[in-house]
Order: C-alpha cells, then sequence, then structure tokens
DNA sequence: CGCCTGTTTGAGAAGACTCAAAACGGGTGG
DNA sequence: CCACCCGTTTTGAGTCTTCTCAAACAGGCG
C-alpha cells in the first residue's frame, strides 16, 4: 500500500497515463488510523473532506427513529467514500470502521480540482459512483422483495465478490468482522431472525460457519436463486473523454 | 420547455456562464416522446445513451425473481435519466414512463465530451448523483426499519417535496398517477396491504384522497413522525472548480 | 352494455418481531 | 491459572405485521 489505493482501483478499470498518476498520487497523502469500531465521520456533522480507504473494511449508516439504523454499505480498499456528503455542506451518513482501517482523506476542493485537471478519471469516478449506486439499488430489492434467506445469502455473495477483487483470486471463504446485528441492520432484519437464518442457510448446507468465519459452499446455486449479479468487477469506460 | 430543461434544473443551482449553457444547449436535441407505461429502456438490453426528462413523470425498476417488481425512483422534468446504465454496455434497471413523458436522448459520448469541455458541470453532476444515491438510501431505510404506515408517508412527503420543486410553489395535493401495486412495488409491499395502509392514514386524519388526488393534511406531524428529509431542493456547489 | 383494470373487503397463514433468559467465548485482573 | 465480566450468539414462547388467496366492487372506455 506504499503508491495511492485509489490509483490501483481505478487502474483495474482503465491504463492511467503518467500525468493521471501525478495527479492522483498528489491527492492521496497523509492518512488517517482507525480502530475497529471508530467512526470517521458522523450523520449531520459538518464535513468538508471525502476520504480513500487504503486499508480495512468499513460501513456507511444512518439511524433511524430512536434506537434504529440502517447500514447502507460497505467500504473495502480503493474505494472513495464520505461521498453521500458532496451535496451538501454536512455529512448524511455516518462512515464506521468495521475492521482497523488507514484512510486518507480528500478535501472537496481537492476533488474539484481533479474534475478540472483530468476529466478521465472525473468520467470514471462518475462511473464507479453509478456503479455503487446499482449495487445499493439491488440491496433495496433484496430488501424489499426477498425473504430472509435469500436477503442475506446475497448480502454474503456480495461481500464474497468483493472481496475477490482485493483478494486477487477465488476464495470460497472469509472472516466476517459484523456481529449478527450489523447483519441485520443492513438487511432491515434483526438480530434474532438473523441468528435463526444463518443456523437455517447452514442446516441446508448452503454455507458453513466456523467461529467468524463463513464458507460459501453452494456458490452456484444460490447465486441462481437469489439473482446475484456482481457490479464491481467490470465498469464501463468506452464512452470518457480522451485522458488529458 | 422550449429551452433546455437540464439547464433549468442545473441553473437551480448554479449559475451558468454562456460557455456552459451553449455546451448544455448542444447536448439536448432532439426529444422523442412516450405514452404512460411505455418503456424506454429495459433492464439487461444495450444501451449507449442517457435521457433527459422534459415533461411527465417516470420511474426505474428491476425485477426480482419471476413475478416481482422493485420500483427504484421516480423522475421528473430536468433529471438526466438512465445512469445506471452508464458504468456498463447494458442497463441495469428499466425506465417506464409514469405519465405521458417528453424525453431527450443523450448518447454516453456527449457525456464524455461534456465532462472534457466543462467541468464545473461535470461536479455539478456528480454531486446531483451523490443527492440521488442519498435519497435512494432513505427509501432503503424506510424499506428496511420502518412499518408500512411511515413507508408510504415518507414517500408521498417525497414526491410531494420533488413536486414543489418544479410547481415552484407550496402545494398542498397532487395527482397520483401511480396504481397502489406501483406503491407496493416502490415500498416493498404488497397492493392489499398498501390499500389497508392508505385507509388508514385517511382515517386518522394525515391525508385525504379524491380518487387519485392526494392531499397531505397533516404535513408538520407526518415530517416528524417519519423523519423525512428533503434531498433535492439544496446541493452544494462551493467545492466545483472554476468554469471555463 | 360488457370488459378490463384497479380498488376494496374478508379470512386464514406465514414470516419476522419482541421479550426474556441462557449459553458461549475471549479478555482481564486477582 | 482461575474467576469473572462483557459482548455476542443461541434458544424459547408468544405476538404482530404483512402476505396469500379469493372474491366483490367501481369506474372508464369501446
Amino acid at each position: 500500500m506504499q503508491s495511492s489505493s485509489l490509483t490501483a482501483r481505478l487502474g483495474q478499470y482503465l491504463e492511467l497515463n503518467e500525468s493521471e498518476r501525478r495527479t492522483l498520487a498528489q491527492i492521496e497523502r497523509g492518512e488517517q488510523s482507525l480502530r475497529a469500531g471508530e467512526t470517521l465521520m458522523a450523520e449531520s456533522r459538518k464535513s468538508d473532506s471525502l476520504y480513500i480507504v487504503r486499508q480495512g473494511w468499513m460501513h456507511s449508516s444512518v439511524r433511524s427513529g430512536r434506537d434504529g439504523r440502517q447500514i447502507l454499505m460497505f467500504h473495502y480498499a480503493g474505494d472513495l467514500i464520505g461521498t453521500s456528503s458532496i451535496a451538501w455542506a454536512w455529512a448524511a451518513t455516518t462512515l464506521t470502521a468495521v475492521s482497523d482501517c488507514v484512510v486518507t482523506p480528500v478535501p472537496k476542493v481537492s476533488l474539484g480540482l481533479l474534475f478540472k485537471a483530468q476529466p478521465r478519471i472525473a468520467g470514471l469516478l462518475y462511473a464507479i459512483a453509478a456503479a455503487e449506486n446499482v449495487a445499493m439499488s439491488d440491496r433495496l430489492t433484496s430488501i424489499g422483495r426477498m425473504e430472509a434467506a435469500d436477503r442475506l445469502s446475497r448480502l454474503l455473495l456480495d461481500i464474497l465478490a468483493r472481496l475477490r477483487v482485493t483478494a486477487g483470486g477465488i476464495i470460497d471463504s472469509f472472516d466476517l468482522p459484523l456481529t449478527q446485528t450489523d447483519l441485520g441492520d443492513a438487511l432491515g432484519l434483526t438480530k434474532v431472525h438473523v441468528n435463526r437464518t444463518l443456523q437455517a442457510l447452514e442446516r441446508n448446507g448452503s454455507i458453513g460457519r466456523t467461529g467468524r468465519r463463513i464458507r460459501i459452499i453452494d456458490e452456484v446455486s444460490l447465486i441462481a436463486v437469489t439473482g446475484f449479479i456482481d457490479r464491481y468487477s467490470v465498469v464501463a469506460t468506452d464512452w470518457l473523454p480522451a485522458a488529458s
């Protein structure tokens, strides 16, 4: 992680030229460490920075009512996060570290300069934002239209797909640093029901559990049943303007 | 609607200069009419255009399973839609006209050129996309964490807020061109339950119904109860680069 | 006038929730 | 090394919201 992790991420989709790399390197300077559970940005607090995740695993959430919480999205190394605060002077979501993390702050103004200096990257960021948007629609659809077992399977498949991008290989199991309460908050379920649903998935042989380690046993059928689509591995870049 | 409706929309947030207006005018040429119910773009079909809504009311949706459908978002005059197809060569959502509509196609490549020529507008589009994303998180939160009556009230408040932007004044009632099935598909409920919930809201004096016309009677308390926040009226523009 | 779509009503079933308590596990201090 | 503690997972029992299935009703249109 010596070099820019945003560069690495964008480089997956596009061959970056020297000028683009230089601009990105300028932006991604300085870093900040977070322990698991710490919050980086709080809903409705003033905010003039975004962040790039360099290491670790985070999530964004909002609270609902006095007690409730909805987890909106999980973020991994290379993600540009806090974008919910772009459109306003305050943050619309809370950013929390799931595991220990390292992030780089990016002042909104720097983003503005990036848009001016590197239109091709601006377009790519726009495309990635669109892809994340679609990933969130997927979540919306599963919460709105699927029962608990399918919602949960889909989320596990989503996490697996996203970890594979970073892991760089085909893995079929991973450590899940989330509590069942977290899972419930992401899926619109209570922790009790998450627990029973996990057991059901285990009983019917879809997944295996050992401690916090999850193994996806029957990935093919889970994908078929839940209609999961990986939104991260490919992003279209053909429409982007030429690099400057 | 002689002039560009995207220009009008963006102009709400930003004072556009001559060069920006000219670029936008170039993009927004040609138009296409749709009758209520017609689909403009179909999920998983190839797509190389976005669209600007000039008149009417549309929605984007995805199907889930054999029968189900989730409505993700409603779109009104001035919105740039079909952005779910930016990140891939095919569309991720279906666009359907709710009422009779007029739209202008915008080839993705034109968007690329726009990003290059007018970085300030590119930034603004990015900010608007972020705002829409947050609006969708709001929906996600209500479906995941609220009961039927609150979900429905929140959606009605959302529609009201959005129509006010176009109506330009304070209105408290509107014609709802959606069937109860549509409402259910947007809220993750069945049409039967939508019906009973509407009646409940009417009975307790929150809303009034006459035909397809909805009147929001007790807006203040509905906002308080549901925690609704208007995400459309303000968008931060201070971080944008200078216009070119 | 009949037809089709959308709304309304009824009754029973199912999924998910609440409340409450017990079991587990990893970490800390005695 | 053991006892204790706290957060998390698991189990149980009863309740509530929402769904399903089915049929009746209403309204606009050819």
